[in-house]
DNA sequence: CCTCCACTGGAAACCTAGGCTC
DNA sequence: GAGCCTAGGTTTCCAGTGGAGG
């Protein structure tokens, strides 16, 4: 066991660090310049620029698949921008609505950015939604707060909690004067807008700019100038950087891969003592980002989905749900907590499926009745292996 | 063509944990 | 402290259903 430590470290000792800066490759970077989006982040600033003489610019929707650049061209645009504002009401916020999960945190969130004084704090929860809703248009009405406000991932927002909120913020702006809230809204959706009410629509539409996907050309200079700043001279091969932009590219040119995949390679190399980055880092990097991202998703599962998949992974063969649920009912017994009931489980199962951690299609057996069809989908010894890291299921040993 | 199984999946009610105001 | 609010997970109830076997 030692052995296998201090060989790690004598070969961390013996070879030299690859990174001179590694925050050139993480996703919060946000370079000095944008290859290839030059023409957006011009459209975006156009929009913006009103902001700098004082007077509200229009709504702007950024559209594009995922990597296509949409998010770093707003933080680069917003970041210029607060540069350049003489105003001292400026204030800009950014906030992901699918990270952040529901309404009311994407307001609270919205809300923290925009710095409301202590006793005004939005609670984590507590607050109906219009009195969280209230107590920030209060604050930019006191302050005269100029608001440039980035909505990320908006067709979340609307999909899960409808456009109620956006319609609000669209009609805020008579009552705030001087003060105002222009939104830039980001989608993956190019459809989103179907659902939108035509209101909301027109408003928060006045202006929109399309990210279109990155060639693998295009992903390779990105790389490249990424790489520069981030590895020593030498470290990554144009031969290295055409691979991690070729696999990135086959899944519809999405840079954030892409960098991710330069990133983890890097890391693999400095690990294993070498001097720069070959295929067999890159390949096994890419195993890696897919295994910690099924990973990551198994240990942040609740309990009863771990008993739930647990009980899966018994059934080599595939199982269906009155079968599946008696073998979780009993996992509940010997571990001691409460089973839920069949229809929970059912529910369950379809979350699971939709995570990509098991397939659940619904199959009929004739005179049999109707059930959900259910396949793990990862290997379940790994599973089991994750799974049993918890400790109240570590009693199943 | 009809039946009827073993569920599915929608709807609504309920529960808990948190926080508000008075 | 009482009585109100919310989010989010769960239970209860139940109408609905694809298709093999009759």
């Amino acid at each position: 066991m030692s052995k296998g430590v201090d060989e790690i470290f004598r070969r961390a000792k013996e070879g030299q660090p690859l990174f001179v800066e590694r925050n050139a490759l993480s996703p919060e970077y946000v370079p000095d310049r944008l290859p290839f989006r030059d023409e957006q982040a011009g459209a975006v600033a156009e929009v913006l620029a009103p902001v700098l003489h004082d007077s509200k610019p229009s709504n702007l929707l950024l559209y594009g698949k995922t990597g296509t650049g949409k998010t770093a061209v707003a933080r680069y645009v917003i970041s210029r921008l607060r540069k350049e504002a003489e105003i001292k009401q400026l204030a800009t916020a950014y906030v992901n609505t699918r990270l952040a999960n529901t309404e009311y945190r994407t307001l609270a969130l919205f809300a923290d950015a925009l710095g409301l004084p202590q006793e005004k704090r939005i609670p984590f929860t507590g607050l109906a939604i219009g009195e969280v809703m209230d107590r920030i248009f209060e604050h930019i009405r006191l302050t005269e707060a100029r608001v440039v406000l980035v909505l990320d991932e908006i067709d979340y927002l609307v999909k899960t909690f409808g456009d109620e909120t956006l319609y609000k913020f669209t009609r805020s702006n008579e009552r705030l004067s001087p003060g105002f809230v222009a939104l830039v809204g980001i989608s993956n959706d190019l459809k989103f807008k179907e659902g939108l009410d035509p209101r909301v629509l027109s408003s928060l539409s006045e202006e929109e700019i399309v990210f279109p996907p990155y060639t693998v050309d295009e992903l390779r200079e990105i790389l490249t100038a990424r790489a520069k700043t981030a590895f020593r001279p030498g470290v990554a091969s144009p031969a290295a950087i055409n691979l991690c932009a070729a696999i990135a590219g086959s899944e519809h040119g999405d840079a954030r891969r892409a960098i991710d995949l330069l990133r983890i390679a890097g890391e693999v190399a400095e690990r294993e003592g070498l001097r720069e980055i070959d295929d067999t880092c890159i390949r096994r990097a890419s195993d890696k980002m897919e295994h910690d991202r099924v990973e990551e998703a198994l240990r942040s599962l609740p309990i009863q989905n771990k008993a739930i998949l647990l009980a899966v992974s018994k059934f080599k063969s595939g199982t269906n749900t009155g079968e599946l649920y008696l073998a979780y009912a009993n996992i509940c017994r010997r571990i001691g907590i409460e089973a839920l009931t069949q229809r929970r489980v059912s529910g369950i199962l379809a979350e699971l499926d939709l995570l990509g951690l098991i397939e659940a299609s619904v199959v009929s057996k004739g005179r049999r009745g109707r059930t959900k069809k259910i396949q793990l989908l990862i290997g379940s010894e790994a599973l089991q292996k994750t799974l049993l890291e918890d400790a109240a299921l570590a009693s199943l040993e």
